[in-house]
DNA sequence: TTGAAAGCGCTACCAA
DNA sequence: TTGGTAGCGCTTTCAA
């Protein structure tokens, strides 16, 4: 043992009586080893509580096992962590470690964090976005480094990096379903705004359910603004004062869902038997809390981080494989909203 | 510059025609190079790009500038988030890096964590609890590996690890002398288990303001159980059936707040006209949502993680600073549910 | 105040 | 299948 108080190959070597680098071949699962000697020098190793020491395999190899994950805005939202709790999970099971950088959607904050991160050599960057949205061509170029990279909720114009982003028109079509399968044949829509990807998918979703069900689509039944409550609350007021009112109403959030409930309970309807509600996002708070309980749709964003990191080892693996677009299953979060005739949960 | 396309000292030397040597100690402020040469140097330096190999630097001088952050469960609360943020900033500061691990309150791993952490060669080690709390002699041993390590949101029992943690205290008395201020005399008390210090401190807070403003502390009014939606509701409707039910509720969440805000209303009493309220956490969405929006108070997690940063960097410039333990100054939040004589703010 | 040499722990390359 | 040698970029030690 050096005096360092760390074990290092040569101390491994010495004790079995082969050369260190017999030891490194051990370590790196180099293959020229008999399976006798391997055998016996990893009981060693694992008795001398041999590690390697990553700083040295860096400077030599150029491999750091550690990966850069950068987000425009992690810690504030309870969205968004779970994309980074799966990437640490990830990491972890795969012996890798994680950077993480916030970067509050500043280019030139990002572009530094980029460079920092290179120059502490990770193996790979993953940039996850706290909303799903294209990126530019520039913030694009930006992270092409040269190494392994992949983008999270958000894409590529160029779609030149492997991305994985929420499939919206699944979620916006099955959220649809709940409410046709309840029955209802007038169904609302409040929706974001339309530069948001996600607007655009969730209404792509709604139409389809709606048309291959045979409902009606009236252009009335969508209307859009903001994602917040009071957004929520004003277009639930105006759907609500139509002649023919909806008996269902499909918010684009559960911040929507909020203010579309205080719209209803303050024309002293119930929900869901005047007008059933399905949200989106399954916000910790809003969604459990709500009364009645929000039956919404829950984005995979643990799901999402693991499969960042899984990507990037891939491509460390084999830079040549070509860029993917994955598409993230939406999930029904089924409560006491929507007033389907399912089994409902309390909480 | 090398086949690898990164500046090293060497490139530099080179250029600026002296020993790699002399290179190093610019890059280092070793006082001992003329003044003149150190600008001409530090210049060549900027002009290059280089950036110091931190792989390198740490195995020769055992100093990553890497500091490991270690949270029980950081990802899924949008409460702790921001101590992730402050200590992020602190670091990017100062030119270190993060790396983080979330162990979920599980020891076992917490262990492998602090291993991992240490073999990687972290310059220091931060912990920080979600919820405040004091650690176990063991947790506390299993962090003692001969590095800056501080603590955040929790203590040791043995006060041998410096440690922040919100001044609870501070804060109950505070938010208590809100609602005295607005001329209240019977102030309730919603409270978490006892066995939170921050039930305890807020308590003593509570206590501290109502003795020394000579109003009455009956035991009646203090009623104690979880931090959820439900409790707050349970314990309110108990402190509304009193024969003397207090005008005033002091909540020790806003999740309390929020169920008690349900109970208050259910008895179609008025916020904060019949029933003020003040809340605890500036929990985003309750708090501003609630209507009447929540007045609250804040635990400034952000502040914390800035701290632990540089509470380890002290700690590394001279490891023979004795333990410290600091409280964190929780500040008011003021909206319009505690009905006192102060401007209101809308959002 | 500056420089030369050694070596951290490892992997790459070549030789046996 | 194994081992020797070199050297990554840096800091440390010692010498000039």
């Amino acid at each position: 043992m050096t005096k360092n108080g760390r074990v290092t190959l040569k101390d491994v070597a010495e004790v079995a009586g082969v050369s260190f680098k017999t030891v490194s071949r051990v370590a790196n699962n180099d293959p020229n080893v008999r399976d006798e000697l391997r055998q016996r020098i990893l009981r060693i190793i694992d008795e001398m509580g041999y590690h390697p020491n990553h700083a040295a395999r860096l400077m030599r190899s150029g491999t750091s096992s550690v990966i850069g994950l950068m987000t425009d805005r992690i810690s504030t939202t309870p969205y968004a962590g779970n994309i980074v709790k799966g990437a640490q999970e990830a990491a972890w099971k795969h012996g890798q470690m994680l950077f993480i950088m916030n970067t509050d959607e500043d280019d030139a904050l990002q572009k530094i964090a980029i460079d920092t991160m290179i120059n502490r050599g990770v193996d790979g960057l993953i940039f996850a976005a706290v909303h799903h949205r294209r990126l530019t061509q520039e913030q694009v170029s930006d992270l092409k480094r040269g190494i392994p990279t992949v983008l999270v909720d958000c894409s590529s114009p160029d779609e030149s990096i492997s991305s994985m982003v929420p499939d919206e028109e699944q979620a916006g079509y099955e959220a649809t379903r709940v409410l046709i399968e309840a029955g209802h044949t007038r169904i609302g829509f409040i929706n974001g705004p339309a530069r948001f990807p996600a607007a655009v998918g969730r209404h792509q979703g709604y139409l389809r359910a709606l048309t291959e069900a045979g409902v009606s689509t009236g252009r009335e039944l969508v209307v859009s603004g903001g994602w917040w409550q009071r957004d929520g609350y004003d277009n639930a007021s105006r759907l609500l004062s139509l002649s023919q009112p909806p008996t269902a109403i499909f918010c684009a959030s559960d911040r929507i869902a909020m203010g579309a409930y205080d719209a209803i309970k303050e024309r002293g309807m119930k929900i869901p038997d005047d007008v059933a509600i399905v949200g989106f996002d399954n916000h910790e708070i809003i969604a459990a809390h709500l009364r009645p309980a929000l039956t919404t749709m829950e984005i995979p964003y643990y799901h999402m981080g693991r499969w960042a990191v899984e990507r990037v080892l891939q491509l460390k693996e084999n830079p040549e494989l070509p860029a993917t677009f994955e598409l993230a299953h939406c999930s029904l979060i089924l409560r006491n909203s929507a007033g389907s005739g399912v089994p409902q949960l309390a909480e």
